[in-house]
RNA sequence: GGAGCUGUCGUCUAGUGGUUUAGGACACAUGCCUGUCACGCAUGAGAUCGCGGGUUCAAAUCCCGCCAGCUCCGCCA
């Protein structure tokens, strides 16, 4: 038997580890009170670390210095013991834990530490309101789950290091003290006490510091990076984040994919033992918008998105005749199996959904017996336009057509929301399965209708595609990139692109995106100005750490991936931060709180 | 900034205007128990019903405001 990596002066072993070779043998153990049973003139406890638990056993024949001091134990006590392992009686054998097969028998017992009554009990931990959990998070984070999600994490960090370091990888830091960029996300701002009514910013991510990197030629570079938006949050968002960052020189595209590719490979043989596809299905933001009606699509389940358009060119019905008048107007269509396995107010439910998601409306067919057509809007369809959707759509008896008609991006966001609502409802996704996905061809630049303005779907930092740069004054909005998105089971887990490496071709962005060049100058002059002096090509891409081990280890928050994550309203219950700070701090780095009157 | 859901002993919860002295389970305390492993048995303690206001003869329960947590929209280049 060879000793324990986890031997110390105070344990010879983990709980975990003892099993039926030890039987015979003395060990030493330390851990937590995990149960106790007292029997009266025996006691059984349960020693927890977290490796698993070992039963000890206090015998009043045996040695009643111990079992005295063992009828005083509670749950969460540190306790260390040594004793004597010995095989149970058949009878008493417990298969449902490893060490199941044995149990101590204790003859000297050292009572560490006490405790108070935990406020709850760890194995009910699931059950109990979050805000507790967080409170008490030191407590929770001893239960068998958050023990294994935070193990995973470790594994998952771990793996994609050694990946890197067999890869030529360098892994170099960056400043979290950082330069405010207002663009993008909103910044944390940090004063500057040596520089009054200055700030740093914590960085949203360390973009800038990597590129700057390549531009120094350190050729991949990588950082298990903590990044920083003071946005609002959700069951996956956090204003602090761990994003896997990397950036390497002279790359194309497929180059950074196919590293990321191996990276995936590599995870799964490394930490899960299980072979993956070595390539993942790539899909054009085009494709993807039209055919999933989301840049991030969900590849579990069909439940396709079909434009029918052509078929209700002379449509009277209303809705259909003013949508296809629009501009970029389309009507759009997803077929559902079997109606009868949604409800009618599930029905109705999909309708709301579908208002709420921008449309005006949702049409539904029901296709009855001997392909009638049953439907509030039946009546305003011509034989030929049942008869083309019949073909088109491939129509069978039972199926259900879910129809929005609308401007092209509200129809496929619409269609696109019910998709995965119904996959929901109709139980069509495999949670066991993985689907990889790469989304490519992504404009550069989108609209935004609420701010009037146009924005980079990426980062200003991403390189107009060669075939369409010319149209970048003209017609920005038709101009593509470089970019790409990796995806999984519908979630985005990351982004990457190829970047600028010529300072007129960034400036020139930055124009585009109304920044006057006093900003420009400001903001990012020192970012143009090293573009100035031999910038070699360069890429790559950011994974969300967390999103990534929450899918990975299947949970549905990232709250569970992160050991003190903070509530929705970016409170920590466990330090009570933000919190107020005194006079002099704030007079320190000149900075005076307006009263709120709260 | 907005919408929805939730808030009752330490924990999970029952309780939809009076029958409630707010019930149960687990946890906790005391005692009994030599083979349990979610041990068992007995007894006991434990709740400003999130906070504030209102309606009512009467409020955990109805109304208003606030607070907190969660989910979502906006936001997240």
């Amino acid at each position: 038997m060879t000793d324990s990596i986890f031997r110390t002066g105070m344990r010879t072993n983990l709980c975990g580890e003892v099993n039926k070779d030890f039987t015979g043998k003395e060990v030493v153990l330390s851990g937590w009170v995990n149960r106790n049973r007292d029997h009266g003139k025996l006691i059984f406890i349960d020693l927890r670390d977290f490796s698993g638990v070992v039963q000890l056993i206090f015998d009043t024949k045996i040695n009643s210095e111990a079992y005295k001091i063992a009828r005083k134990l509670r749950s969460e006590y540190v306790i260390k013991i040594s004793g004597k392992v010995r095989k149970r009686s058949k009878e008493t054998i417990n298969p449902s834990i490893p060490t199941g097969e044995i149990e101590v028998v204790v003859d000297e017992i050292n009572v560490m530490s006490s405790s108070k009554t935990p406020p709850f009990m760890l194995e009910e931990s699931k059950k109990v309101d979050e805000d507790k959990r967080l409170k008490y998070r030191y407590i929770d984070l001893r239960t068998e789950e958050m023990q294994k999600n935070l193990r995973l994490r470790h594994r998952i960090t771990e793996a994609a290091r050694k990946y890197f370091n067999s890869k030529g990888f360098l892994e170099i830091e960056t400043p979290i003290m950082a330069k405010s960029t207002p663009e993008g996300a909103r910044d944390f701002l940090v004063p500057s006490r040596l520089n009054p009514g200055k700030f740093y910013a914590l960085p949203q991510s360390p973009q800038l510091f990597k590129q700057l990197l390549m531009f120094s030629g350190f050729d991949r570079c990588y950082q298990i990076a903590r990044c920083f938006r003071d946005e609002d949050l959700r069951a996956d968002r956090q204003p602090e984040f761990t994003q896997v960052d990397l950036e390497m020189t002279f790359v194309e595209a497929d180059d950074v994919i196919r590293v990321i590719e191996n990276l995936f490979s590599f995870i799964f043989r490394d930490v899960f033992n299980k072979k993956i596809e070595k390539s993942f299905k790539r899909i054009t933001w085009k494709d993807s918008m039209e055919i999933y009606g989301t840049d991030k699509p969900d590849l579990r389940f069909g439940l396709t998105i079909k434009d029918i358009s052509h078929i209700f060119k002379g449509s009277k019905l209303k809705i259909f005749k003013n949508a296809l008048e629009k501009s970029n107007g389309c009507i759009k269509s997803i077929v559902v199996d079997d109606f009868s396995s949604l409800t009618r107010k599930e029905l109705d439910d999909i309708v709301e959904l579908a208002k709420k998601s921008g449309a005006g409306g949702l049409a539904w067919i029901k296709i009855d017996k001997d392909i009638s057509f049953q439907s509030p809007i039946a009546k305003f369809l011509s034989g030929k336009e049942k008869k083309d959707l019949i073909e088109y759509l491939n129509l069978k008896e039972n199926n259900l057509i879910l129809i929005v008609a609308d401007k092209f991006t509200i129809s496929c966001r619409t269609l696109g929301i019910i998709r995965n609502n119904l996959a929901d409802k109709l139980k069509l996704v495999n949670k066991d399965e993985l689907k990889f996905t790469w989304v490519y061809d992504f404009p550069l630049f989108e609209w935004d209708d609420n701010e009037k303005r146009i924005n980079p779907v990426h980062h200003p930092f991403t390189k107009p595609d060669k075939e369409t740069a010319d149209l970048l004054e003209s017609q920005p909005l038709k101009v593509k990139s470089d970019a790409y998105d990796i995806v999984l089971n519908g979630e985005e887990i990351g982004g990457g692109s190829l970047r600028i490496n010529d300072s007129k071709m960034q400036k020139k962005i930055f124009k585009i995106l109304d920044m006057d060049e006093k900003r420009i100058r400001e903001n990012f002059g020192f970012f143009i100005e090293a573009m100035d002096y031999g910038v070699p090509p360069h890429g790559g891409i950011a994974l969300g750490m967390d999103r990534m081990v929450m899918l990975l280890g299947k949970l549905d928050s990232i709250r569970e991936v992160i050991a003190f994550p903070k509530t929705q309203s970016a409170v920590c219950m466990l330090t009570g931060s933000p919190s107020a700070v005194t006079e002099k701090q704030l007079e320190e780095v000149n900075i005076n709180i307006k009263k709120t009157g709260k």
